[in-house]
DNA sequence: AATTTCATGTAACCAGTTACATGATTCA
DNA sequence: TGAATCATGTAACTGGTTACATGAAATT
């Protein structure tokens, strides 16, 4: 929210726009989450609320950061990539890419696309290992169990994020003056 | 949880150990959950749980599915994959995947994968839509945003997941009799 | 003798989901 | 005039995380 809100002011009725209608839905959210974490964000000090009209119209809050709150944003988006971000919660890494162009340098980007590289080859390591003790275990010429198909998937994911990551830091380093 | 406890009677402390050290770990799960989860499911009848030993030592309880549990557990992984299940909880579609073989028949299983297909499908020309529309609302050889980026992501994973089940249902389907 | 592991659990805190409530405004 | 949309919010339910508590058994 606080990346959706840097971009420009909004209300919380567009913020709940924004979830039901791009591809951010795929971060959800709700009205019944959406108001009550502005009134966090705005408790916090993070965000500010300013009315927009003081007519007859039903009044509509506009919030914008603060300077504390694109600080947090800051911090937020420049955290180390640890293998643990990679692993629970891989979403949180993308969402943090994707408001980074606004907030940081193009070489702090490209370093964090060198440790999502990093971690995701760590990862896989440790699936890949896991993965061949399945076949093994069961060896023969029958079906594969679902559950080595299943972990099968996890790795192709983390293959897949890897050669994301090295073709995106590719394509910035390529626009670099 | 219940599929765990399917393969094998288990108790709380080697769910953990489970979680621990196996790629189930993706699927998080702590003592703080899991204790209190067995006893909502044994409330509910699903599991059952009977002690080890009763001598000396500290009591193992040890959980095994009850006939609903395992009704239960069966209607979980046949459920229809919704777009929604796509998008929202991929990894729950994962996880009831990796249980299946043990629970339903194989053609319930290619069935799946085929439904993973069309819903992949879907949601593809969906984000691809979005991702047309960023590309024509900059236009020009600056660098791509990283939000563009990201979308780029979200598209290269489904294209992965649909590949992975396209090419699982095939391995399947080679091993039918 | 001290530390680690086995084994089970509880409590405070936090936050998301669903569903509901309210009332103004715009559109058919 | 009735329905949809704008716009903001609340409440009940649910359950996860972290941290803590307890004590026995095995290991060093």
């Amino acid at each position: 929210m606080l990346g959706l809100i840097a971009q420009a002011p909004i209300s919380g009725y567009d913020l709940c726009k924004v979830f039901e209608t791009t591809p951010m839905g795929h971060y959800s959210a709700s009205p019944g989450s959406i108001y009550p974490a502005l009134k966090r964000l705005d408790k916090r000090g993070l965000v500010a609320g300013r009315v927009e009209k003081g007519s007859t119209l039903r009044p509509r809050r506009l919030f914008e950061l603060t300077s504390d709150g694109h600080e947090e944003l800051v911090r937020w988006v420049s955290q180390p990539v640890t293998r643990r971000d990679i692993v629970w919660a891989e979403d949180d890494v993308l969402l943090r890419f994707g408001f980074m162009d606004a907030l940081v340098s193009r070489d702090v980007v490209v370093r964090f696309l060198d440790e999502v590289v990093r971690q995701c080859s760590a990862e896989l390591d440790s699936l890949q290992a896991h993965h061949r003790k399945m076949r093994t275990a069961v060896s023969g010429d029958e079906a594969p169990s679902t559950g080595r198909l299943a972990l099968g998937y996890g790795i192709a994911s983390y293959r897949t994020l890897r050669r994301w990551a090295k073709q995106a830091r590719d394509e910035l380093r390529r626009f670099e003056d």
